[in-house]
DNA sequence: CGTATTTGACCGGCGC
DNA sequence: GCGCCGGTCAAATACG
């Protein structure tokens, strides 16, 4: 694959929705991207949050008696799509490859990706839809627990990082 | 040479 | 119990 640079207007795509109790931090101090590549119409199409997760949970509870665990909150996932050429779409974290499968009713494979910071397991799979090939559906699962790591915005901040430990 | 990706195997849940 | 299905692992491979 080749490299393609997206950049994403908004610093922290899924979780900005998140109506979770987790304490996401996702990127505090960070950037604002507004060099939107290219599709300058709808780069967001549709945006749903747990609509298409296909099972809520009913999984058993690991305790039985004794304590109640919230049933509410098993694994959030956010799901949004974006109208883009490509499947890769760089949000600003390091994602490592785990997976591909075929999808039913889809001719597109869906990808599995993890983010590949020590002790963050955010999980995120990438669709495309069989109708509109060009719309891709991110699925994030999970929180970040460390500031963004992309190589752009680290250049930057490294750069101002270079102030602090040099006098000019 | 170290790291990321690829890709078939494997595994657990669920329906029949 | 068996087979399908969705998700993950891991060895081999590609890539810089």
């Amino acid at each position: 694959m080749e490299n393609y640079q997206m950049f994403f207007p908004m610093s922290a795509p899924a979780a900005a929705a998140a109506d979770q109790s987790l304490p996401l931090n996702m990127a505090p101090n960070s950037q604002v991207f507004n060099k939107f590549h290219g599709n300058s119409v709808d780069g967001f199409s549709g945006f749903k949050t747990k609509d298409l997760i296909k099972k809520p949970e009913d999984h058993k509870e690991s305790v039985k008696s004794g304590q109640k665990m919230e049933k509410k909150i098993k694994k959030p996932r956010y799901a949004f799509q974006t109208r883009s050429q490509v499947d890769i779409l760089d949000d600003g974290y390091r994602w490592r490859k785990y997976g591909q499968k075929a999808v039913k009713n889809n001719k597109f494979p869906r990808s599995y990706y993890r983010c590949t910071h020590e002790g963050c397991n955010v999980k995120k799979q990438v669709q495309r839809l069989t109708k509109d090939e060009i719309v891709v559906v991110t699925t994030y699962e999970g929180m970040h627990t460390h500031p963004i790591q992309k190589p752009t915005d680290n250049f930057e901040h490294i750069l101002s990082q270079m102030q602090i430990y040099t006098p000019f």
